[in-house]
DNA sequence: TTGTAAGCGTTATCAA
DNA sequence: TTGATAACGCTTACAA
């Protein structure tokens, strides 16, 4: 019995190298490398035997660092999620970015790749990181300022956007049609007899997935030959205290609105315990709907109607289309554009909405 | 899908090296190399500014991985979460990962270091990964066979381990006082006219918190008194269904139960539907608490009582404490063992438990 | 104070 | 098929 380890580990002894593995093979770090990269069509079949046998025996472990100096290739991906506006740190208290990395790290580590995975810095760009990381791809989720996107063009790796309607060469891009689930959402309600229908969301902003559903509640509204009524649009962040927030206000302020759509799940919660907080009930007084159905959804009381995504499914393709990208490196293959992935949409019932009768 | 090896991208992206910044400077290798890592005692002031003027002029970037190869510091911290049995995905659904994975990269980044997050295969080790990225130090959250700790033992590396109780001189640790979170919340019951209390919890795993927030919750009922009666412990997974399922048993079968402590607020949210399932209410029949204090246990109905522990700050100590590891680290002096460090917890009073009154 | 050059572990070119 | 060997970009003795 070999002790594999007692070499590796000891506190002082050194690092098994590609070279100790080809002296115990009695062949050359060419031929070791060759075979620990699967090129094994050029060597013979003995050798190749020779040093799995070595490699096998020394525990030898590669060095990416390495590897990533001598071929521009580190197994490494970027992954970029929004953070607080206040605090530093990233986004990931709402439950739909946490779906998204399950989704993103599962399916990267299954192909040997690692994930690095962090926020920016208002204002700064990501260059730098992905220059000194020689990142062999990045996924992008949130909206930026225009500059970042400016940046990461100039970087050469494949990138993801995820949620985001910047539509340019350079970027491949994961994400749903927003603006027909703002219209399913507001189109429910309108089939369930409401007329006058809130919109509480966060910040409205160009390209960015907010607005798209913004659009399709309007065209709801204009389709059914409702009236779209400004004041109706209750615009900040996105977080469980404004939709509290807003909703307190249109239950005081606004008897004649029986009916919240809100852009996130979390927004919707927080409108559920505002409509309550003014001594109304959901769904009997005012209606809620959400967006993402992210997995408390179901949990809260009453349980939300929702317009649901698979969060998790939208980070395993993201994922999945950077792989491609990168591991696409013959440049000898012309490079057909994809079209923007749009992943699957769903209305799910549950008990927020009301049917209006007159 | 997108050319990314077109000419016009790849010709005009020439890296910038130490060596184009020498020439620029007109100084050696050595001197930017001193310059560019604060070791400015070593060089005159004039070169130092020539340098500085030069690497900004040409916009120079590092390569870690260079700078890995060369001083064995990676600037990368491996951090690891556990997965869920089934998928082989992060435990991420679960918001306390969540804001402690935000704590973590924030500090991390703070000082300039990336995190790398994964998740590890059942049965498998950290030793290559940790090894093949050179990594500075780790962070490891949630509880492992014993053989992944024997292994991370041989890696020479800090690494701190987040909520575990085992105490090795290799590891630092961080976490709360389990044993006084689980006797808080059963003492809090008893004060409250309490005397059947059921413990919802997931499995008791030997070294594990929730077999020390157990042991707390039999000390709260020993002191006052009371019979520890094992059927009332209902222990499987944590998660909201299971929650659920075990209340409605509880509710249905265990009249005598006034009061569920649940060893998690997603089982406690889980408990909460489960007793409503069976059309009873909380308070008003059966009392719940639930553990850490995440951020809708706020926003649930009725809103959660529970025993809060900051998350964000539990990962920004561990980080903290992994930073001051890996700073002060001299390789000739043996580590001396710190004490854990357990941070802070408090009874948070909301509105799932009631007063009992005879 | 400065520069030269020898590694660090891999990959990949090019003769043999 | 093979095996030397020159990069890759940086740090750091060691010389000058």
């Amino acid at each position: 019995m070999i002790d594999y380890n007692s070499k590796q580990v000891t506190g002082s002894m050194k690092r098994i190298t590609i070279r100790d593995v080809s002296e115990r093979a009695g062949v050359s770090t060419a031929a070791v490398s060759y075979v620990l990269n699967g090129r094994e069509g050029k060597v013979s079949a003995d050798t190749v035997a020779k040093v799995r046998k070595a490699a096998e025996e020394l525990n030898y472990i590669p060095d990416f660092s390495a590897r990533s100096l001598a071929n521009n290739k580190s197994k490494l991906i970027g992954v970029v999620i929004p953070q607080t506006e206040d605090r530093k740190q990233l986004l990931l208290q709402n439950p739909f970015y946490s779906e998204l990395i399950c989704g993103i790290e599962a399916r990267l580590r299954q192909s040997g790749y690692h994930m690095i995975l962090s926020g920016v810095e208002k204002g700064e760009g990501y260059l730098d990181t992905s220059m000194q990381r020689n990142l062999d791809g990045a996924i992008i989720t949130g909206i930026y300022q225009e500059s970042f996107y400016e940046d990461l063009k100039k970087v050469r790796m494949p990138i993801v956007l995820i949620d985001s309607y910047i539509y340019d060469s350079h970027f491949d891009s994961v994400g749903i049609d927003d603006e027909l689930g703002g219209y399913m959402a507001t189109k429910h309600f309108i089939e369930n007899g409401h007329a006058n229908i809130a919109l509480v969301t966060g910040l409205i902003r160009k390209d960015g997935v907010v607005e798209k559903r913004f659009l399709g509640y309007k065209r709801a509204l204009k389709e059914s030959g409702l009236f779209y009524n400004p004041d109706y649009v209750f615009e900040h962040s996105v977080t469980y205290e404004y939709g509290q927030e807003a909703a307190r206000h249109i239950a005081s302020n606004h008897p004649e609105i029986t009916a919240i759509f809100a852009t996130s799940d979390l927004m919707a919660m927080g409108a559920m315990q505002g409509i309550r907080d003014e001594g109304k009930e959901v769904p009997t007084n005012i209606s809620v709907i959400g967006f993402d159905d992210i997995s408390v959804a179901r949990m809260c009381t009453p349980p939300l109607t929702t317009i649901k995504q698979d969060a998790i499914a939208k980070g395993i393709m993201a994922a999945e289309r950077l792989l491609a990208a990168i591991e696409h490196a013959d440049p000898s293959v012309p490079a057909v554009p994809k079209e923007p992935m749009a992943m699957p949409l769903a209305l799910v019932e549950r008990q927020s909405v009301r049917r209006q009768t007159f």
